[in-house]
DNA sequence: CTTGACCTTCCACCATACTGGAAGGAGTAG
DNA sequence: CTACTCCTTCCAGTATGGTGGAAGGTCAAG
């Protein structure tokens, strides 16, 4: 069935990641302790690859690693994980459309100051109109408030 | 010319900032040093106000404090930073176009993961497929679930 | 037996942006 | 005088996701 066992620098390889990281992860509970040699040198079987691509993953997908660890934990206990990952992901989905409505909204203030300033390179700020300007829409307060 | 001189405690009031804020903005360069009254308090003038909330402006564009120190470094040094900021601007906008579309391809990514699940609630993965599936859109070898 | 690769643990550090708290000085009110 | 608030410095900790290095154990080759 399961083939041949690895050791940490092996699964650090196959997986892309190094054997601080795999040890991070185990410390922090992300990875269950692994199966220990006679020599006391961590062995794990190929699956641990699949697990660690699952973390990468994840975090690519913007989870944290509290939020995985959280993931496997239920996998571990034996019940599926995915229903907890569908609220997880649909939380993440609203968050996400949150920040990318911030973000585009900065974007534009941005590319408005710069447009601003092409039109028009001088100004009075306390450090530079480019920045105070663009958050302060309406006339800036004239020296006296 | 310049109005009544603050202490610490009133400048962070006005800025909106605690004490410990603007100790630590000292600290690291992004305030310059500011003048000592007789018994050693800090001692600062109006115009710090505006420093501070140029400060919380910039971040709330992304900057970074390092970023923010540079801009005020420049303008310390008695050049206007515009230039400067401008470059910095633009950076920041292109970084923040990338960002977006990355940000859009992931809600993009798990919306789809979403929808499939509501399609088909099972699946195997070595995890969990929701997180597996939607960023190796072939299948993946039955194994684990 | 020595060398070298690999493994172990543990402690410390990187960046980012702060926050908490201890220990002690300064200034004012009663 | 005490009491109280505000100020000072300095050290340490928070959260996040790791990385670096020391000191020492294990194992196979030469």
């Amino acid at each position: 069935m399961s083939g041949k066992q690895l050791r940490i620098s092996e699964l650090g390889k196959r997986a892309g990641v190094s054997t601080k990281t795999i040890r991070f992860y185990e410390a922090i509970g992300v990875l269950p302790l692994p199966a220990r040699v006679t020599n006391g040198y961590r062995t794990y079987s190929a699956d641990a690859v699949d697990v660690l691509h699952f973390v990468k993953q994840a975090q690519g997908l913007g989870l944290t690693l509290a939020e995985i660890k959280e993931i496997i934990a239920i996998r571990r206990g034996g019940r599926p994980p995915c229903q907890h990952v569908y609220k997880l992901l649909q939380e993440k989905v609203v968050a996400l459309d949150r920040k990318l409505r911030d973000l585009i909204a900065l974007r534009d203030r941005l590319q408005e100051s710069l447009a601003a300033w092409r039109r028009q390179p001088a100004g009075k700020a306390a450090v530079c109109h480019h920045i105070e300007s663009p958050a302060r829409p309406r006339q800036r307060r004239a020296q006296g408030d």
